[in-house]
DNA sequence: TAATGCGGTGCATTTTTTGCATCGCAGAAA
DNA sequence: TTTCTGCGATGCAAAAAATGCACCGCATTA
């Protein structure tokens, strides 16, 4: 869209943080870029730009300005798409913040199942912390998050939850595999593979040892959930895992046995599907979180609200 | 704003209906409007208008594209009057759609009052029907609304509520101007003044003539309250209205008497302040908007929900 | 059948945007 | 300290885009 170039050129210094930058990133010159936001800026009658030695940096203003025209460009993509679903194929982008433990099972199942039957759409994926999952839905970077995390800000809109006990896993020959439920302490013997800080499940598991003061031998501290499974096959260690995450036929996870730890050790986690408050999505992602929406209530039922 | 000329030439063009009507009125060639459009339709890769020997018209594509249209343009000005306000001086304008029986007394009276707090803003104010202040507020032609009747579209979002109980008008010194309540029957043999179909105070009364088989002799019909209002000093007859229009103090109604309809002849009605559901309005209309609502919930706190 | 009013197009002109060379300035490096 | 580097801003000429004029083809209407 040509009338958006403008925009597009401030939101990309915004992202840079230089004029110059940008400009390189635009395949345009510094000089063009410059004018166009000095242009801008007259026009509006306030400058968007703090001008530092280094660079430029937005301010007060710009803020409010890049962020109107982060939704500005994301409304015109929506409607561009609807657009196209006149003329009867349904095209689309749909891009997705996805937590650790869905990436690798559950998302690639529910892309394949979507594009058959709409072959003309992307997808994207980013593998994020709820944190940053949040901060992309926010910048219109993502159009829907699945995200395992208690509580989220006041402008992420919660489309669905499901609640997910966290398991502790292992390999089959485990001498704890034959067990029911776990406790935490059952696990004080055992080398312990250990979620890293910033995942969701980390705080929940953090919660229990605070309480009990279980001091777990934590041998491994990975952000990567498979890896951490597939090093189970290794050594008679124990990790931990959600529902969702071995929800799948095949991979690692058949191979790896789950046990659901106490409640009275480790509370049970929230997966939510969620996107920006008050953000109408383009058709494609729209029909893609329903989908998902749909799977994780059937899949997941015993979540009564 | 400069980027937006092409969409607001868009928007002129889809309201006027002929791309040479709306170069005149845009004071350009109808050559290069042509154009503009030929182009945008181009980039979309589908068209807007459906070309007609008398002119053009929107699409289904195109009215897509126009709604976005004038959501982006309201949400720049938007943007813009909060970024004016970051220099301290609260600017903007508001634009109102009233129904006829608030618009002479109650809003007048708002409006200076906002205005004295902030001299920088201006107002717009829009005598509708209901039907026609929903659909402005859909076309964003204006941001908030006071409309009485009792349903509203499910895209129309209702910011407040209260009740309001019609009451049977006249001179001081009509022989009825001492009752505590009305009803229909009494009215009979009085030349009754009757608001027009189209204001939502007509379907109330409809609601009981049809009932009760009451053959009011109605010998005006009128869509001005005021009008009637000021009638009755000449003629020992009846009108309606309802006690929001009755409030202030000075005016042609603190010469007249008013008694409530009985509530088994005439259901009381509701008066909404409503705005277009999930938008985000310019900083001074919602602060006119929190006024209104604020003022309605003080003055009928009857209204208990 | 002529006249009117509509959107679309070729071409010259005007306006806007871009790129190059260059300035002044403020930290970083010597 | 001085030098150097990288930043945004600016004057000017070249390139690109938008505009206006004259005109076309077409459908409706008087």
């Amino acid at each position: 869209m040509r009338y958006l170039t403008t925009l597009k050129y401030i939101d990309v210094v915004a992202k840079e943080g230089s004029i110059r930058k940008a400009a390189d990133r635009l395949a345009i010159t510094s000089t063009a870029l410059n004018r166009r936001i000095l242009a801008i800026e007259d026009e509006i009658g306030h400058p968007l730009f703090e001008r530092t030695p280094s660079g430029v940096r937005l301010n007060t203003a710009g803020e409010l300005f890049v962020q109107h025209i982060r939704s500005q460009m994301s409304d015109v993509n929506r409607v561009l798409s609807q657009i196209s679903d006149l003329s009867g194929i349904r095209r689309g982008h749909v891009s997705i913040s996805s937590g650790a433990q869905t990436i690798s099972v559950f998302l690639p199942k529910e892309i394949a199942e979507y594009r058959k039957k709409h072959p003309g759409v992307t997808f994207e994926v980013l593998r994020q912390t709820s944190q940053a999952a949040v901060e992309s839905l926010i910048n219109h970077d993502t159009d829907t998050a699945i995200i395992f995390d208690s509580i989220l800000p006041s402008d992420i809109q919660i489309v669905a939850t499901v609640t997910q006990i966290v398991q502790i896993i292992m390999a089959p020959d485990h001498p704890l595999a034959n067990e029911k439920s776990l406790r935490l302490q059952d696990c004080l013997p055992w080398p312990i593979l250990m979620p890293r800080e910033n995942e969701g499940m980390r705080t929940l598991l953090n919660v229990g040892q605070v309480q009990k003061g279980t001091p777990l031998q934590t041998i491994i501290e990975a952000d990567s959930f498979d890896m951490m499974a597939n090093y189970l096959i290794h050594e008679n260690a124990l990790g931990f895992q959600i529902p969702i995450s071995m929800s799948g036929q095949g991979g690692i996870y058949s191979h790896l046995k789950g046990i659901p730890i106490d409640q009275r050790d480790c509370p049970s986690g929230l997966l939510h599907i969620a996107q920006l408050k008050g953000r109408v999505l383009p058709v494609a992602a729209a029909k893609f979180q329903d989908q998902l929406v749909q799977r994780l209530n059937n899949t997941f039922p015993e979540d009564t609200r």
